[in-house]
DNA sequence: GCTGTTTTGTCGGTTGGCCGACTTTTTAAC
DNA sequence: GTTAAAAAGTCGGCCAACCGACAAAACAGC
């Protein structure tokens, strides 16, 4: 099997390019956007100006940029099976973005703006698929500004943990085991409060019963009981 | 000029719709979907499942929900020319949400996300175009995450007049006034405050005058000069 | 123009979470 | 297996923003 075809099968696994026809697949020019990325190497790093779009394929990937201080500011977390880059089909970022391999090695193929909008206009299907794919991130976005601005921390956590829940759950279980990926820090970054804080919380979620947070995996014993915390 | 001819000019306001022909413009059954409301009066309310958009011909509306306390949470703001409605063309908002009329009167037209899809699967250009414009406000989305958690109240109502001023710039003038039709209370919500808060922080920049801020209209001296506040 | 209601202004008491600062534990590298 | 680096745990002082409470001002309805 060469390489165009593994990355056919590959790609579709994510329910959008399950659509397309190998033909299709093949004029989106993946080969030449394939990578192999080790621990802490960057997708892409301070571009402001970014036209492609990226298909994980394997490990894990954090999102985000550095404010003039130079601390970091995670803006999303991802997994294999996701979709991330010019989501929004159009340049200028606003800020400069980055997109670093966390935890283990990961494997990325990515593809042109232009290459995929060609597509688009000929499998318009395609294009409403895709729509409702950055509608979905929308309302990711949208609980995440009420979560923020509403809650306290350790309600925060309690809501980024079902997040991620949802994210890795594969079978339908209430009881749910993956691997960890994610330090304290960057936990903290997502949910919006400092280190110390999310160590204190997580910590605090441990002792409930709640999440078994460990450098390994994390454990949560019952997603509905989780749920019914955040009410 | 009927109402439907009167309908097609004025959704052609929208650079969205400015693509789409007289026959698909009809094709949208625009006219049975047209409402008047006065101020006050819901759009929508608590529909968990609403396959509708909306184009707002005149006026302002706001987007929120209710905690179960019965506190309102503006999710955002919108004024002449917006789209609002099921923009991710899928159902369950996963939280009841509200549309209302603010300040005065409001024209609203609207459509299904049926015979919307029906029209991008003819014209792929404007699922392009549709899916550009979900990928703005997720720009806007992540923008106002950014500033909720990096940032004191103060900064943040900065950012909010900075958005504001973009929002309603017509001209490209550094000064800009236009109609107020928003609240402290409003504003609160929509930075992530209280109304006290607001209010104290709203009296400080007019202090400082980087915003002047009555009941009538807001007035902004100088849009380059917030910005650089804003760094 | 009067009156009830909404909006705005202001002020102390209280607190959630920040900010160092430091220690212990775990991991990675040679 | 030693050692340096990274991650996790803990604590006291501090402050931004919340909360309740109330008064003044502006508006809307009749």
């Amino acid at each position: 099997m060469n390489i165009e075809d593994s990355n056919f099968i590959l790609l579709r696994q994510h329910r959008l390019f399950r659509q397309l026809t190998y033909k299709e697949c093949s004029e989106l020019n993946i080969v030449s956007g394939f990578m192999n990325k080790k621990k802490n190497e960057f997708i892409y790093l301070n571009s402001l100006r970014n036209d492609r779009l990226y298909f994980l394929k394997k490990g894990y990937i954090k999102i985000g940029s550095y404010d003039k201080e130079g601390n970091e500011k995670i803006k999303e977390v991802l997994s294999q099976g996701d979709i991330f880059g010019q989501l929004t089909l159009e340049g200028d970022t606003g800020e400069q973005e980055f997109a670093q391999v966390i935890k283990s090695e990961a494997q990325i193929c990515s593809f042109t703006v232009e290459d995929f909008e060609r597509i688009l206009m000929k499998r318009p299907d395609l294009a409403i698929s895709f729509t409702k794919l950055v509608g979905l991130k929308i309302k990711g976005l949208q609980s995440r500004i009420t979560s923020i601005m509403y809650k306290d921390v350790k309600a925060r956590l309690v809501d980024f943990f079902i997040y991620l829940a949802h994210k890795e759950r594969k079978e339908t279980a209430d009881e749910l085991v993956f691997k960890n990926y994610l330090t304290h820090a960057e936990v903290a970054s997502l949910v919006g409060c400092t280190r110390q804080t999310a160590t204190t919380f997580i910590n605090k979620l441990e002792e409930e019963g709640l999440v078994e947070f460990t450098r390994h995996h994390i454990r949560i014993p019952s997603i509905s009981k989780l749920q019914s915390m955040a009410n």
